[in-house]
DNA sequence: GCATAACAGTCGCAGTTGCAACAATAGCGG
DNA sequence: CCGCTATTGTTGCAACTGCGACTGTTATGC
């Protein structure tokens, strides 16, 4: 498909905006590219979703922790955790105490079958990130890593 | 909220993951920092949702486009776009044409108003775009460009 | 010229999301 | 103690999403 034309590709001056010059436009289509390509992998693998693989990899993690602890490691809403949780639990991957001290209090912890697919999981990842550094170039990667980090140093507080 | 410790913050030989080393995930949260901070913006200002942001600025950059112009252009699936156009439609900040040599195909684009709220959707944005920059500074910031770019040419067609 | 395929845009539907409200529990101040 | 506030995790709800099916139209092959 072609587009019509009528703006250069960086920013011009004023008056106009290119899209795709945008700072938080590529920052966010390229993004969604990545999460899409590896989500594709472990939906594959495990029938998992985008928040249930967030939640598996925190639970396996830590060894055992709460569902809020969760949403403050993985940036996800408490909801999200919540259905995720129950989703991992209805799986037979995870098990919930409640803590005996502060009834409000669930820990979660994997079982035997969820550590097997943890460990599925966790393989899965590094094959990809390699496979991603491998492809964006040691500079390329290392670039990302580093304006990655600028925003969550420099932005992320505010 | 202090969570449990396990892990080292790298990703570590085998057998484990952290979260908030691995790629993958700390580019999808930086995206989603960015795009929720810019998106608060506009929406407090025009009302906008995220694809309707999105279209007006596409068709904006364009003088007059099709629904699928702006889909490829603004990476957006189809649905998304049709929807987005209707709901600029009906704020009246945009007029569709039929094709009179291809009655399948309609052209969109702004109106006075629409123009007028595009003008200052793009000093919103440039605006917004120079804060960014400033806050990551120079390096992080050209850094982090360079990184989108070799996800945009040696990713984006896999 | 006609059947068939391809394409533009829309719509219904089912699944997902975030928000606000909620129940249950714990902590705090007087 | 007792009332008020804060916290944990869940739920109802309304909005948003992508998918597939659909309508109307154009292009293609025989």
């Amino acid at each position: 498909m072609t587009l019509p034309q009528r703006q250069s590709a960086d920013t011009p001056g004023d008056g106009s905006l290119a899209l795709e010059g945008f700072l938080p436009y590529r920052l966010a289509r390229a993004a969604e590219i990545i999460s899409r390509q590896f989500a594709t992998l472990y939906r594959e693998r495990h029938g998992l979703t985008r928040p249930e693989w967030r939640t598996l990899a925190t639970i396996g993690q830590f060894n055992r922790i709460t569902a809020t602890e969760i949403g403050a490691h993985s940036s996800m809403h408490k909801t999200k955790v919540s259905r995720a949780i129950r989703a991992l639990e209805e799986r037979k991957w995870i098990t919930r105490q409640v803590d005996q001290t502060d009834r409000r209090v669930e820990h979660i912890e994997l079982t035997r079958d969820g550590r097997t697919h943890y460990r599925d999981l966790v393989s899965l990842a590094h094959t990809y990130e390699a496979k991603l550094i491998e492809m964006l170039g040691k500079s390329g990667a290392d670039q990302l890593e580093e304006g990655i980090s600028a925003i969550e140093t420099k932005v992320a507080g505010s």
